[in-house]
DNA sequence: CGTCTACATTACGTTAACGTCAAGTTTCTG
DNA sequence: CAGAAACTTGACGTTAACGTAATGTAGACG
């Protein structure tokens, strides 16, 4: 049992996804198992690409939007230039996601003072006391 | 002119949204336009639900998913048990919010790591000194 | 009256992200 | 060595959220 190179089955058990998943994720360049003659074999690389898949899926991003966070990490080992290129990249990302998260929180604050009505209405009509009003609608 | 009272045009130039997509948003009971004759009129009401469909869908969420927030705003005026139904869904639809944000928290720290790992990598390459390592990849 | 504009309905097309067979290997196991 | 297990590559099916005609009508206007 080599730990650094996992076969598909051991994968989708590991992480709970098809093998029909991770072979699409393949086409979509998002994963880059090796191959051992027909047989994929998952590197390290490819369960650490996966976790942030399933992160950013759970989230709620599409593969396209994932797979440019993934490139983020893929030209660590490029020359100077595309270092800051991708430097740039990242922020700009990161201002997207920053936006993002302004939208959730103005939803849940929505929600919050939509809650805070619902309160109002509850404690304001005691349970005890039968409300007057049956029939408003 | 009816400030209370929108055609699906006025609606569309007012929200940027197409024709299409209202006539889809009816269908899918998300709104409910009245009706004088064949044409749609598009209350106070619709607009401000279009408001936090539009805001839901900027953040990523399904239009499942918002109709079952919009369900929250719903029943306002039902009998007492129905609010309180109401409420313990909208505060099951808040933990999942809450939840949501913690992912993209998440991630944006994995993103932040990153970064700050593309900044070192930049700032141990001093601009100035041409690197030594032109023909490295 | 004819035409334009704004709206309507019906229906087929599209993209994303896989699911779901089908059918053929390769590998393990008794 | 036979059969099961685990894998492979197609290829078609599915759902969501509309786009995009195609075609029809109701009212405004010169």
């Amino acid at each position: 049992m080599d730990e650094t190179h996992m076969t598909i089955g051991k994968m989708c058990e590991t992480f709970g996804v098809s093998a029909r998943t991770l072979r699409f994720y393949e086409t979509k360049k998002l994963l880059f198992p090796i191959r051992q003659g027909q047989k994929r074999l998952f590197t390290k690389r490819d369960r650490a690409r996966l976790k942030l898949i399933l992160k950013g899926k759970r989230f709620g991003f599409s593969l396209e939007e994932i797979r440019q966070l993934l490139d983020l990490y893929k030209s660590d080992q490029d020359p100077q230039i595309q270092i800051k290129q991708a430097h740039e990249r990242a922020e700009r990302q990161l201002k997207a996601l920053e936006a993002k998260k302004q939208e959730l929180d103005e939803i849940i604050e929505d929600l919050r003072s939509q809650l805070a009505w619902g309160k109002n209405v509850l404690s304001s009509r005691p349970p005890l006391k039968p409300t007057i009003r049956h029939f408003d609608q």
